[in-house]
DNA sequence: CCCTCAATCTTGTCATCGGCAAGATTGAGG
DNA sequence: CCTCAATCTTGCCGATGACAAGATTGAGGG
C-alpha cells in the first residue's frame, strides 16, 4: 500500500524527498548554502525533476515555509492559551525544527502571499495574539504584553541559533527558556 | 587631499564603493539577492576587481559584519550601562542600519573568526553582558536578566524587520520599543 | 626626470547554477 | 491493449563565483 496524503510517482515520492533533502541541507549550511541540482542528485533524479513539483527554487522554499507554519501552529495550539507554555513551545520549535524556522521568518526567500503559507501562518499567529488573554484590565497593555512575550521568545531562539549568547552550549535551552519566561512573565500569572 | 582612514587607488576608493553598493543591495533584496558582478557594474569596474579588496564574496560579507559590529558597539557604549536605553539603542540600530544587522547575526554568511569581526563583536557584547549591572542581589538572576533584555530587544527588532508583527506599520518602532522595555524592565530601575 | 615595482584593475576562462524547452517514459483507467 | 496526462530526462542558455595571467597606474628611489 501507498501513503494516503502524498501521491506516488515514478520516483516513489519525489516531492517529499526533495523537501526532506532541502531541510537537511538547510540544517547543514543555511537556507542559501545549497542548490536545486544538489538536491536532485541526492534524490537520484535529473537536475530538472524538482521543477515539476516546485516551479521554482522559491517555490520549494514556499512549500517549506507552509509546512513549517503548519507544524508551528499545531505546536502552539497545544499550549491552549498558557502564555508561559506558548513561549517555551515557541523556542523549542525553533531549536527542534531549525531548518523550518530559518526559512519561515525570512520573507524575501519565499512567496508570502501563497495561500498555504497564509492560512498556516495566520493559524499560528492567532494563538500568539490571543494568547495573552486578559492579563491586565487595559487592552493596550495586553497588546504590549503579547508583543513583549513574542519578542522574548523569538529573540532568545534567534540568538541561541546564531550562537551569539555567551555560554550558549552550557545549559539545556529549554531550561533557560523556562526560567526566562518565568522571570519576565511569572508575576503576571 | 585624500581621506585618512581609507587608501585611494585608481578607482578612487573601490573598497568603500563596493561595500556601500553591497549595503544598498542588501537593503533592497537581502544578503543573498545580489552578485559580486552586479556590484562591480554599479561601481563601474570589471567583474574581477572586487576580488582584490575582498578575496571572496564571503570576504566582503566579513568586512560588512566587522564594520557593522563597530558601529553597533559605538552605539551601545554610548548608553553607559542604562539597560533601558541599551535596549532601545539595540532596536534603533537594527532598524536604522538594517543591512548591517541582517549580516551580523547570520554566522554562516561570513568568517566569524576574522580578527576585525571578533574584536568589534566582543566590544559590543561586552556592553550587553555587563549592562544589567547589579540589579538583583543574585548574580544568577542578573545573568538571566541580561539574556532576557537582550532577547527582548533582538526579538522585537527581528520580528519588526520580517514584518511578522501585527499592525507593524502603525506606530513608530522607537516608541513601541521604549514602551516594551519599560513594561518588562521598568520596575527594575 | 626617469625607472622600478608593487598595488590595482582587466581580460579570458572554467565549472556550476537556475530556468526553460522539447522529448521520452511510466502507469492508471477505459 | 490503448490512450494520455503526469512525471522525469536531455539539452541548452545566460549568469555567477572563482581563478589565472597580463596590463595599467602611480608613489618613491636613484
Amino acid at each position: 500500500m501507498r501513503q494516503i496524503d502524498q501521491p506516488v510517482y515514478h520516483h516513489g515520492n519525489l516531492r517529499r524527498a526533495i523537501i526532506d533533502a532541502a531541510l537537511e541541507a538547510i540544517g547543514e549550511s543555511g537556507p542559501a548554502g545549497w542548490s536545486l541540482r544538489e538536491l536532485a542528485r541526492r534524490a537520484g533524479v535529473s537536475h530538472a525533476a524538482p521543477a515539476h513539483h516546485f516551479s521554482d527554487k522559491t517555490g520549494l522554499l514556499t512549500a517549506i515555509a507552509a509546512e513549517g507554519f503548519e507544524v508551528f501552529a499545531d505546536v502552539l495550539e497545544r499550549t491552549a492559551g498558557d502564555i508561559l507554555e506558548a513561549g517555551v513551545a515557541y523556542i523549542r520549535f525553533a531549536i527542534d525544527h531549525r531548518p523550518y524556522f530559518e526559512v519561515m521568518f525570512r520573507p524575501e526567500l519565499y512567496r508570502t502571499d501563497d495561500p498555504g503559507v497564509r492560512s498556516a501562518r495566520e493559524r499560528a499567529f492567532h494563538v500568539l495574539v490571543t494568547g495573552a488573554g486578559t492579563i491586565s484590565p487595559n487592552p493596550e497593555q495586553d497588546r504590549l504584553t503579547t508583543i513583549a512575550a513574542w519578542s522574548l521568545a523569538h529573540g532568545f531562539a534567534a540568538l541561541w541559533m546564531s550562537g551569539a549568547l555567551p555560554e550558549s552550549a552550557h545549559d539545556d535551552p529549554e531550561i533557560v527558556a523556562r526560567s526566562l519566561v518565568r522571570l519576565v512573565f511569572g508575576t503576571a500569572r
